[in-house]
DNA sequence: GTCTAAGTTTAGCATTGGCTAAACTATATG
DNA sequence: CATATAGTTTAGCCAATGCTAAACTTAGAC
């Protein structure tokens, strides 16, 4: 049973690959979230369960939930039966969310992709870009 | 309570690309498993537990858990104590999987970006691209 | 001021994807 | 052939993310 074979560290390196996605689709779902609350405020000036489940696509309860959470992770304040509102760090992710967005936006339709289509890749593929490859996609735009 | 807003379906075609992200995020794994498996079985003949467990970076049991998905799925057979089989969708899946990949990793590289970058990120983006904009990198690549 | 509709929360459930520890099987080696 | 080791499976746990249904608040309308 034993094949002997010689991968050495390649083994280490391609399961980083993984590991990092795994760790990513957990804070995709916070980043998300904060996003489209610092959305609604900035729209409408507050943001509420029900816009936020709309948006998103999932039920109201989920939406209660999940915010749990993201109090825990100090992302949001709530206090029962009023509005949500963004902590320091829930806006500066939020911020920093919204940068990366636009950039894969772009860059998505400067690669000639119809709007549709870049609206709704930019949202997935965003949270898996890394930095070197978000500043190759801002070069890509200016210097095309 | 009702400040009576215009948004329309602009909600509905929002959620759309959250709905979508998620039905991504379940069929990912399932390509993850599936290519390493045509990658093992290539490479050495064989595909067995262990080695998807050590390049994936997760516990053994965990591989075996979701083997069991996947052979529901009808992507992989497996007889108890025995190596891994793909089906003839598994092996549809797993082509089509690297054929992406390949084309999101290259293009990654074309855009400037180094190897490991593009190694790690291509994982990544690779399920988040629809086939417009996989064509659109095709075509980067091509005439640039 | 009451009442009702809209919005929020709780409770309870299912699935997915992780883990460890312990039991089991197969095979290579002595 | 017996056994030790490597690999596989089972059992049982946890957290995250989804759902529905029922209970509870708030606030607008009468």
């Amino acid at each position: 049973m034993t094949i002997a074979r010689k991968k050495g560290s390649s083994a280490k390196l391609r399961s980083a690959a993984f590991k990092r996605i795994r760790a990513d689709h957990s804070a995709e779902l916070a980043e998300d979230y904060v996003e489209m609350i610092a959305d609604l405020i900035d729209e409408r000036g507050e943001a509420r369960c029900t816009d936020i489940a709309m948006r998103l696509g999932v039920a109201n309860a989920t939406v209660v939930k999940t915010l749990k959470r993201l109090q825990t992770m100090a992302l949001v304040t709530q206090e029962p039966y009023r509005a949500i509102f963004l902590t320091p760090d829930g806006w500066k992710m939020a911020e920093d969310g919204k940068r990366k967005h636009a950039i894969v936006e772009k860059f998505l339709l400067a690669l000639g992709v119809s709007q549709d289509t870049a609206r709704i890749d930019s949202e997935g593929i965003e949270h898996h870009v890394s930095v070197e490859t978000l500043r190759a996609m801002g070069k890509f735009l200016v210097r095309r």
